[in-house]
DNA sequence: ATTATGGTGGACCGAACGGTCAAGAACTTG
DNA sequence: CAAGTTCTTGACCGTTCGGTCCACCATAAT
């Protein structure tokens, strides 16, 4: 070892990721990197390598965080429909509207990359299909504990509720109203959940 | 007048839509304008302006064209529950499944640049809310066909169809296999239209 | 203290960007 | 045919882009 890092790595890459988030990919500048890390080229190039590269990596980042955090909402609900329902109405759940404009960082770089690069395609597909997953064995704990119908295919309604809250996260993009948001979060719940 | 326009404005305004629509604002150069038009720069800006004004132009044609398919769609529909089904599922019809993964220009630009350019925001609420007021109508006319619940406001029923409809569009965006993608729909229309 | 090693910061590079402009071509009008 | 007008073409401009490189610095090991 020789002069130790002078950044926190942890914050650096939730800097960046904000900054791509907010911003997009062609958007942001390593000029605007460098701003919002404080950082050099430098030491962003040696520590993290390219912009792509970077990207990739705080998007990579995002999604198992994302998944860790559902996981974790899922396994803290005691009836799972409740959980179910949290999932599907979180994003027009913020009273300022400033997260629903934000949208999500994942289905940001979708939109923008994925039909341009092969690797957002497959990061993002498998994503969703693992949160399908994951939702799926929610629903399926749902039907056992007799608050959904047992008639659907666990892995169907799973995806269904992915879907409809992809619906949301947009309409949220749109500027429409948190209250009306919500209120469409709550209809498609009532309408999904049953 | 001197020199005729030796371009059709259509068929310009038509492949710069195409490739903002699969390369996104700031990805589509300039050079890949001229390219799919085959105009030269003096003659695209003399006739439309820059880049950004040929952007919102060719959006809000778009925008306007859409507005009137949902329209014509609904109308010729003899019962409106079917024009709603249609309406909701017609993202994943495309066998091809390229239609899905292009998605719908609207929600590509709304993506990118709502949350840094109020015009394209204003842009994008006006549109959903705009299409939330003609889907509205037709919840009205499948409640009064009997094919609706008369429990719930239409205006309501219409923007968790639109948000619905954009869930679908987005998973399509994912790379979802087709048949899953409609699949999907379907499920959503079986719980929403009813 | 000296040396080795990795980190830092910014000058620098070629390429690509959006946009301007002038010269000439193609048409209409008299 | 001549004059006037619009359109077309592409050279050109300043700026910004992502990325490289190197001189310098701070630490650890000896």
């Amino acid at each position: 070892m020789a002069r130790p890092r002078q950044f926190d790595e942890a914050t650096v890459l939730a800097a960046v990721r904000d900054q791509f988030w907010t911003t997009g990919y062609a958007a942001t500048s390593l000029d605007d990197l460098l701003r919002v890390t404080g950082l050099g080229k430098g030491s962003l190039y040696a520590a993290f390598g390219d912009k792509r590269g970077l990207y990739l990596r705080v998007l990579g980042d995002y999604v198992d965080a994302t998944h860790g955090a559902l996981r974790a909402l899922l396994a803290d609900s005691p009836r799972a429909i409740d959980g179910l329902r949290r999932y599907l109405t979180a994003p027009a759940q913020d009273p300022s509207g400033a997260d629903a404009l934000r949208g999500c960082f994942l289905v940001n770089s979708t939109s923008e990359l994925a039909a341009a690069d092969a690797d957002v395609l497959s990061l993002s597909r498998n994503a969703f299909e693992e949160r399908g997953n994951i939702l799926a064995e929610a629903v399926a704990r749902a039907q056992r504990e007799g608050d959904l119908s047992t008639g659907t295919d666990p892995q169907q309604a799973a995806r269904a509720i992915v879907t409809a809250q992809q619906g949301i996260v947009f309409m949220g993009r749109t500027g429409l109203d948190v209250t009306e948001l919500r209120s469409v979060a709550e209809t498609l719940a009532d309408q999904i959940l049953s």
